[in-house]
DNA sequence: AATGAAAACAGGAATGATTCCTATGTTTGA
DNA sequence: TCAAACATAGGAATCATTCCTGTTTTCATT
């Protein structure tokens, strides 16, 4: 059974609030301020554990090859700019539901990610 | 400028010969077969170039972390079973051109992922 | 064919994001 | 209020991947 923890609330709180995919560090860091002496092993199990109820997505990883993480879980694809390394939602989906009529497999989960350069960047050349 | 190398070679050889989507600790025991004194770090370095030269794409990462290569670079969607963790290949693409325009960003790779379980899975309950 | 500089290699050490461990602290149902 | 179950802090361990170094291969030019 899960039991509350004011960490695991700090946490998902924080996500929720922001719209960067801050990875676990960020969150760490973020966290920090208001739970000095949280600790990051805490960060990363409360972290997988949200994933694991639904209540976060995890995102990534970025060119760096750290996970990130969004606390909007609706359906949306995310755009990597390769210049500037943001992440941005946009909020086009993929449709999975005809594959899985046509192929009779269960999709629990249908992740897009676009890599590019984001309009600022394209401007600044 | 990129020399010839008998590695780099079997490894791209390697890859466009199988549909099993290896990671790096795969490929490497299969190419020992061939050149048994190949080191683990020229596979990487060597997966890494080919990636940059467009002739592999990095998949994944896997369910245990790992990165997996795809020695087939049309565009097409992959599939995660989370029961068995084989990786299938699945034809429909996602047509960001719409996103492009109407984001005026450009849009180098469109990477789709799902993750469900596969025929096979499903049948065995 | 011989030469030399650039690029690759093998082998092994280093890195670092993430996970694991353990003693202590919190939560929650009874 | 109690105690079992779950969480935490802090730090050690893991391990896929990257980096380092001395040697070998490639290849354009003689």
């Amino acid at each position: 059974m899960l039991k509350y923890s004011k960490q695991r609330e700090a946490i998902l709180r924080n996500l929720q609030s922001r719209y960067d995919h801050p990875n676990a560090d960020m969150i760490f860091a973020s966290i920090k301020e208001e739970i000095p002496n949280i600790s990051l092993g805490t960060v990363y199990r409360n972290l997988a554990l949200l994933v694991e109820t639904g209540d976060i997505l995890k995102v990534g990883p970025d060119s760096e090859g750290k996970e990130r993480y969004d606390g909007h879980t609706h359906p949306h694809t995310h755009f990597f700019c390769e210049d500037c390394g943001k992440i941005e939602d946009i909020s086009e989906i993929f449709d999975a539901h005809p594959i899985e009529k046509s192929l009779h497999i269960k999709i629990h989960e249908a992740n897009v990610t676009l890599k590019g350069v984001c309009s600022d960047c394209l401007q600044q050349h």
